[in-house]
DNA sequence: ATCAATAATGGGAGCGCTCCCGAACGCTCT
DNA sequence: AGAGCGTTCGGGAGCGCTCCCATTATTGAT
């Protein structure tokens, strides 16, 4: 007589007695492999239902090598962690995607070298079936290194514009332009920029689309135009002063991020500047926090949680045919407008 | 010869192989249990560290009956999440806690009946050797079905007073009293309050620790200065303006959420009311928010990140000592000063 | 040197599943 | 009726590890 598992749990072994098939049966009937007849099936489905059988993960993946478990890693250190509600959208958004799979969702902050060369053994030991990557720096291996190891992984945004791993990305140039022809179009003559770290790609395409438009609308642009931030709102605060000093008669800004716009705002109104009024200012990712600056701020809306969905199908796609060529999704991004622009 | 594992890995028994030694003691070694000389562990190490051996975690799973992965749980529908940071938090300190121990996250967004049910089968199955459990409200029973399984269970805040399962929280009713201290000391003699939603313990307390302060300090207090909110910002917004159509006179409000004084402090300023000369302002849960309102925001912080890694060392020792005494741990809050108050 | 007691060690059994080969059972077609 | 084919099904082998007991090495006491 088969037994029960260690935890009381039935067994494969047990459903197969009870549903008078063989083991090789049940398998079949749960994976849905064909090559089943109905009335068999239906048999065996009683018998799991009537036990309350739940396959044994590990057993499972012991022998079928596959772990039904996807890691999203999120490479930041504390600071952008907190303050940037991308990395909450980017989970929502994953744990919509998996909601629907069998798939489990390993979370993994990767902060020092240790955690990151730990996390490769766990790659390596086949803990994980597919990795998702948020917030990749540009030189960072951790993506070749992954596909060299046969690893499915989709990164969320790209490290540079020949990038070689499958990635779900949004329009930053696209929507970059945008800001810079609204303020354009609204009369702003002078429009400087605040830019995000220089390494990662996202901080270079919002810089090019912001060129690329005001190139087209403002004569006299030349590259004292932009100030270096680093997505905090310190920098934020920071380059908006420098700019202010430089160019005192500027009359819009665009900051690559919410958060450097809500810094910027900060200098802008110590410094006597009425928003919009004197300045214009747009940001970028429509954050919960463009809702809570005074005045509210107009910003460029990337669909996180949209990304998020989006790299998840990407995988699973990998994850089904493996060593198929590389998917990539940009995603469309849009102005939203509200009160500072 | 032994052989190499399915993915080119190489497996304890190839270690065993070129150490010279049985299966059974390269085990012992991995697992750090007594009774091995001390040259022959050495000897094991290095045929570990020569063949690169990492240990086969679903087989360790199969034979052992333990996953080294535990799940933490969030069964927050989709506004909350984006909008309070402190889950970006909490998650933050987890993985800080889980940092040095050979534990896995897994990260479970519940948010239908359907995935609640689809979690509870995990548990069963024992895909997890623990529960971390956040946002529980008042009459959950998730967390009782959960310790009747024997899966350890530590809850971020409580459901009740007599929590009967261990538990992380912070000093809610303490950072109330503290805030409404704070508002009296500095001349305010009609402190309304905004509270959280009813049925959550956590709202609950902080009214308590509000009414325990109010009343020692405001004599013609009664239940009229108290709005009930939700914690949005929309019901900020609400709860504000209704209170100031009953008590026009009002000079200082305590909102059990930061989010929800920022509702407030909006409603005040579309009223023509200056913050903090006419009307004074505290929060709740020092939020990046709170540096983002204008004028930034007093608040009550709690140690979220600080929980977060709380909660792991309870859990821990749960795993450790199965069926031991509930452990409880309750931190401290404390006022932070900014301009509103 | 001898024997009992103790410390180390080897390896069989088994965890619950998937994979896959071959058996059994229809069919159809000569 | 018998051969030949496809469809279903059963169950052995094995995934890489831990557990545990039998076996062997080592030590101390006599």
């Amino acid at each position: 007589m088969a037994a029960r598992g260690r935890f009381g749990q039935p067994t494969l072994e047990q459903v197969a007695a009870l549903a008078g098939v063989g083991r090789g049966t049940v398998s079949r009937v749960i994976n849905k492999s064909p090559g089943v007849r109905d009335s068999t099936r239906h048999a065996v489905e009683q018998a799991i239902a009537e036990l309350g059988y739940i396959p044994n993960h590990a057993a499972r993946a012991l022998a079928g090598s596959r772990t039904d478990a996807v890691a999203l890693v999120i490479p930041e250190t504390e600071k952008r962690f907190f303050t940037e509600p991308y990395f909450s959208e980017i989970i929502h958004g994953v744990g919509m995607g998996l909601a629907d799979t069998e798939l489990q969702l390993l979370l993994t902050l990767v902060r020092t070298e240790r955690e990151r060369a730990r996390f490769l053994q766990y790659a390596k030991a086949r803990r994980i079936d597919g990795v998702l990557l948020v917030s990749v720096h540009r030189d960072d291996p951790l993506p070749d290194l992954l596909s060299e190891m046969d690893m499915p992984t989709v990164l969320g945004g790209r490290r540079s514009s020949d990038e070689t791993v499958s990635y779900v990305d949004s329009d930053n140039a696209g929507g970059a332009r945008i800001a810079v022809r609204h303020l354009a179009s609204t009369g702003r003559r002078k429009i400087v920029t605040i830019t995000g770290r220089a390494d990662m790609y996202v901080a270079q395409c919002r810089l090019r689309g912001y060129e690329e438009a005001v190139r087209g609308a403002c004569e006299d642009f030349d590259a004292s135009w932009v100030a270096a931030g680093d997505f905090t709102e310190e920098s934020g605060r920071h380059a908006m002063a420098e700019l202010l000093r430089l160019h005192p008669d500027l009359d819009a800004v665009f900051a690559a991020s919410d958060v450097m716009a809500a810094g910027a705002l900060h200098t802008l109104r110590a410094a006597g500047r009425r928003v919009p009024d004197d300045v214009a200012v747009i940001g970028f990712d429509d954050s919960p926090l463009a809702q809570h600056t005074d005045p509210q701020l107009t910003t460029v809306r990337q669909p996180v949680e949209e990304m998020g969905r989006t790299m998840v199908g990407v995988l699973l796609d990998q994850m089904a045919a493996p060593g198929a060529a590389w998917r990539n999704v940009v995603v469309r991004t849009e102005l939203v407008r509200r009160d500072t622009a």
